[in-house]
DNA sequence: GCTTATTTTGAACAATGGTTCAATTTAAGA
DNA sequence: TCTTAAATTGAACCATTGTTCAAAATAAGC
């Protein structure tokens, strides 16, 4: 089984002008749904911004919960896969400390958001939604959760003695912080800035290890 | 000039009844806005849980948008209060340090959500859709940033050689913790159980002041 | 108790928005 | 080149939903 038994059986691969559709779809689907939320997001604004016919949308997306769920896997894969590879690679230049640990889990996804490509920081309200509405919390689950849990295991191992509640409530806490400054105004702008971005992740990251290192601090007491 | 001058004439005082079916209907909207979201929200959904008629939700309520506004305005003075008072209360016993600080912004919201009005943990989900949609900016800058403002103030004299912004940046990422914990499935659980409550309230302070310390701390060097 | 502003009710309206569909065009596979 | 699956198009469908309205019921003010 080399696909996914999902996959509907194609007689034919799609054309590269369908291709063309579909991704312009995705990507305007993106920016709406980051824009209005799940509820407020029109399937024709959607048709609109991607210049394709209504049906399109449909056509290619499916329904317009199946097109959220596909837009925001789109880019969970790559990102989760950018966070372990760069836990791995740190852990193989010596033991890490808790900010090391979450330099690892935040900077991906900061270098992303200050990157070229400007759909990051779009995602990035994205992420925040399906965080905060326990309507989306399967997409959690499935995405976001596991590599969250491999973190969560690396600050354990830090910390054999507190529970791994008290990590987890630190770690909430962080990514709660992390989402604030992707999805402000004020951040966003500061992004545009090489060195401002370069400097606002470090006093995230300094805000969230100190916080952490301090909450696991009052239970090993 | 005693009165708001948007305030409509009135040539009667309203009856009871209808203010029982006023209070009623901003209850229902709480709790669907907080559940549903505002575009998620139906009028209809609204009117059903406060049984009354559909047409009775407009004219208490006036548009969907006016009554979204009212039910979110309807505690944020209350709130604001407490929570200057706490602050002015725990100025008049000592110096304050950012603990303190903190837990006079925390601790009255934590207070009610904990306490036995259960429609202040809805609330807690309105006060995270207004801050994290830039469409209510205005509700923020008018009902919320006074408070912080003046929390903000207090740090800034603590620590006075650190930028505002710098405090501003320690002060969002306190909140969006303080959201995350109120808005999170385990912690509503937590908060059931008073001692729970207790030692969760404790872990984010601490977890907040510490981090704040670090951000401010790193600043100063 | 009478008057009348206010509240309540149920229905209807008009606009919105997700989805479906038949017909047409395009291009992949042989 | 020929066949035909896939993609595209534009329109229509139909449930949903915010809002309005006229008539009836209620209760405040005198």
């Amino acid at each position: 089984m080399t696909k996914k038994t999902t996959e509907k059986q194609r007689l034919r691969a799609p054309s590269k002008r369908s291709l063309a559709s579909r991704s312009r779809i995705l990507d305007a689907a993106e920016t709406v749904f980051a824009r209005d939320g799940f509820e407020g997001a029109k399937v024709r604004d959607i048709a609109a911004l991607a210049e394709v016919p209504l049906g399109l949308v449909n056509h290619h997306g499916g329904s317009k919960e199946a097109l959220f769920r596909e837009v925001v896997e789109r880019r969970a894969e790559e990102l989760a896969r950018l966070r372990l590879e760069a836990l791995a690679q740190a852990k193989g230049q010596g033991a890490l400390d808790l900010t090391a640990i979450l330099g690892c889990f935040f900077r991906p996804y900061l270098a992303k958001a200050a990157g070229s490509d400007p759909q990051w920081l779009a995602y990035a309200r994205l992420v925040a939604m399906v965080s905060a509405d326990p309507a989306w919390a399967d997409i959690s689950t499935d995405l976001f959760d596991p590599t969250a849990q491999r973190f969560m295991d690396e600050i354990c191992a830090l910390h054999p003695k507190v529970s791994r509640a008290v990590v987890a409530e630190g770690f909430v806490y962080s990514v709660a912080a992390l989402l604030a400054f992707l999805t402000s105004e004020w951040r966003i702008a500061a992004l545009a800035s090489q060195s401002d971005a370069q400097a606002s992740v470090e006093g995230l990251v300094a805000f969230c290890a100190a916080g952490c290192a301090a909450r696991i601090a009052q239970a090993e007491t």
